[in-house]
DNA sequence: CGATCGTTTGATTAAAATCAATCTGAGTGG
DNA sequence: CCACTCAGATTGATTTTAATCAAACGATCG
């Protein structure tokens, strides 16, 4: 049960400048949307934002603190995480061409989100050009990412998809971590340490939890990588590339 | 190699009212880009209109006839198609957020298109609101169907995949078809005859040629489907689920 | 007619899923 | 504090799935 916290209001807002209100005048912005019913919620780590086909998709969201993850499932229960969410993401809008929500939200921590109903976020969009704007910029980044994630899925093999997510994580400036550095200081941040099971690890890429457990093993004892308490690192990129990768697929 | 066939002028465009352009006032448009270099380009069937990372991405295009393939590769080349274009599809406008191309775009029939500056898309964007509303609807449709392709390529098994694919196009209104119903008629569609090889088709999907020959030989021996001149239909799709499907996965 | 390209089909191998035990560690309650 | 439980995770054995290797087929083209 998400609990609400109160209204929310831009000029506390932990992540205004993350989000797509960033780049617009504060006061014209607080000024409009002061009639707005927006709601910050907190959620707990496990809860479900919302869920595909069986909601109708009358808010967004925006993203303040912690992190969730967006899903995909048959009707059969297999599942495929499509994003991840960060502080300052906005998700939850395909009211906008669509009635009902395409995916599923979970938080994977602890978090709090600022919910707008969807009515009105159309009518910022008229009133305020940046916004759109900034969405285009953020769907076009997402875009790219799920191109990215589509060439993973369909065309590499487990021990490269799970050499290039390891990879990925621990370098990124902009993509998650597992220690997160990546987001650590930035506002919003201070619930947002990615701990990822093996199950999930495996929805993310599209494997068994079986095949990533058994990779990882391997690795470990190669002294490729360690892992204490959830997080793992990097010892031996290159050792790592090496077994796990046909020449440059994981770059 | 591109043949320069003319500059682009909005009011033949076939696709103006499948653009991006679409809601704006025609006069106004046309006055705002009159000293833009737009040109409209003709390429042959399989001719490359750009590659990832070694083109720097200066130039955004909206397909005015034919089918583009869009697609990733791995350094050893092994190839995903992330998305097909359509007419009116805008394209190639990485240089928004990146310098250079996340994607390689390659003709699937003959083509034309209108190429805009990305400086001059840039102007046009802040100029005139309209359109980025227009590209926020288009990429979101965009996003949503990137999460499907997701749950396609992590979740299913092959003839899953398989079955997946040929009913979606044999119903599709929006989609694509084989038969192309769903674009017969509209305009820019006359060289729209979507025939893509048993190669290309595993590329969309992650399989391998063999693996897409075999299953449909197979459904055509099971009379589930037939096939003439590259065009599949379905007979029973009943028949194609029960078989090819575990329940619900398909529809 | 031979050459070529895309497809089909078969045989074999490799990869990953599935099935089945165990193991581990973090709570829980006696 | 010590069993006990439970949810993940690991490991092994086995099966299934799809890739790979290999050959042949069929249409099209110069």
């Amino acid at each position: 049960m998400p609990h609400v916290k109160c209204k929310g209001h831009c000029y506390t807002c932990p992540v205004r400048h993350q989000s797509i209100f960033s780049e617009l005048p504060e006061d014209t912005l607080e000024e409009t949307i002061k009639d707005f019913h927006t709601s910050v919620l907190t959620y707990e780590s496990g809860e479900t934002l919302f869920r595909q086909y069986d909601d109708s998709s009358e808010s967004a969201f925006t993203l303040r603190k912690g992190l969730i993850k967006v899903t995909k499932s048959l009707p059969d229960g297999r599942t495929q995480i499509v994003r991840i969410l960060v502080a300052g993401d906005l998700f939850g809008f395909d009211g906008f061409a669509n009635e009902s929500y395409n995916n599923t939200a979970i938080a994977l921590t602890d978090c709090e989100v600022c919910r707008l109903p969807m009515a009105e976020l159309a009518v910022l969009r008229k009133s305020m050009p940046g916004i759109d704007q900034s969405m285009v910029a953020r769907l076009i980044k997402n875009v790219r990412q799920s191109e990215d994630m589509l060439l993973e899925l369909g065309a590499k093999k487990a021990s490269e998809k799970l050499a290039s997510f390891i990879l990925r994580l621990s370098l990124s400036d902009q993509n998650l971590s597992f220690s997160v550095d990546s987001l650590q200081g930035k506002p919003g941040s201070e619930w947002a340490k990615l701990h990822l099971s093996r199950s999930e690890i495996g929805s993310l890429l599209g494997l068994t939890i079986e095949t990533v457990s058994r990779f990882f093993s391997d690795w470990k004892r190669k002294g490729f990588i360690q892992e204490e308490k959830g997080s793992i690192q990097i010892l031996d990129a290159e050792g790592l590339k090496d077994a796990a990768c046909t020449q440059g697929a994981c770059n």
